[in-house]
DNA sequence: TTGATAAACGTAACTATATAACATATCAAC
DNA sequence: GTTGATATGTTATATAGTTACGTTTATCAA
């Protein structure tokens, strides 16, 4: 058991559970799971925190599966584009998805002190967002939801004050 | 009148109050604001559109404002952490806040075939995203709300089989 | 099983975005 | 005016992402 995304859990299984679940998401429609795009999401999985692309490609070099930045870049796309990965914008890195092979729209707690990233998921179509975008005639697509903040590990020890 | 952030408007004006409304903010705060952060500021307002901060900074060399990355960078920190002027994560640019001086949380829309973007407000801490962050401990002190879609003028044209 | 086609990979070079470090100049207060 | 803080100028470098092109591997139909 580890401390991981803010809570307790068995981080083996969790990492076992996730790859099955893409591997048969992939059987079931016909996407090539190859060696580089396996590797680099379980590399993501058990690190189970945001990664910079170039911090990947570095394990990956270190494994002899590739040592070029397209490399990486393409694996990411692949693994982004069906929702197995998420990239945070605000970090300008990626991130295993928590919930592979479900329609979601993924949003994030990033504590700023730490860089831990939690998963969570965000209706921005409703509320406030959504609103505006009907009343300008603006259709969404797509939602980047980020929320910086502090982590409840970190909210402890930073405020001595408190 | 200019059709921009999918509105017509008066541009000229928009600018000018704009720019008089962080003037009179910076007076009230002992705020320098200035050549560069003022012309950095203006850029953006005249353009009224997301800016790369390179983009930017091509200006300021053609007015001998300053010709090094650093000068850019340190007046867009200035703009943006006093609201004056916000970054678009999913752009890496920069854009001209629509009302500084108040209190607000930016919410954009951003056209993803005219890299158009407008500005509205949304309450992340509302909603699911609150309710998720609560649950787990998590303290929100800012967030990063973006959607992507089509624009108005867009979403006209792109889809002829509608 | 083979040939055609598309998808994925390997590599080099390059572009874009952002920061570190340090010297100089300017401002504000005493 | 001297001092300390704030802002700027400049060089170099770090980090992030793309283009281009040739090779390999998978898929599928004849």
């Amino acid at each position: 058991m580890d401390m991981i995304g803010f809570e307790q859990h068995d981080h083996k299984r969790c990492v076992r559970t996730a790859i099955a679940a893409v591997e048969t998401y992939c059987r079931e429609h016909k996407l090539q799971l190859t060696p580089v795009r396996r590797r680099v999401l379980e590399i993501l999985l058990e690190r189970h925190r945001a990664m910079g692309a170039y911090e990947i490609l570095d394990t990956l070099r270190g494994e002899g599966l590739g040592s070029q930045p397209p490399v990486v870049y393409r694996a990411l796309d692949f693994l982004v584009s069906h929702g197995f990965a998420h990239k945070i914008e605000r970090l300008n890195a990626f991130i295993a998805c928590t919930h592979p092979g479900q329609e979601h729209t993924p949003a994030f707690l990033i504590c700023r002190l730490c860089d831990s990233v939690a998963e969570t998921h965000a209706e921005p179509t409703r509320g406030m967002l959504g609103r505006a975008a009907i009343d300008t005639g603006f259709s969404i697509e797509q939602a980047v939801v980020e929320a910086v903040g502090l982590c409840p590990q970190c909210r402890e020890g930073a405020h001595p004050c408190a």
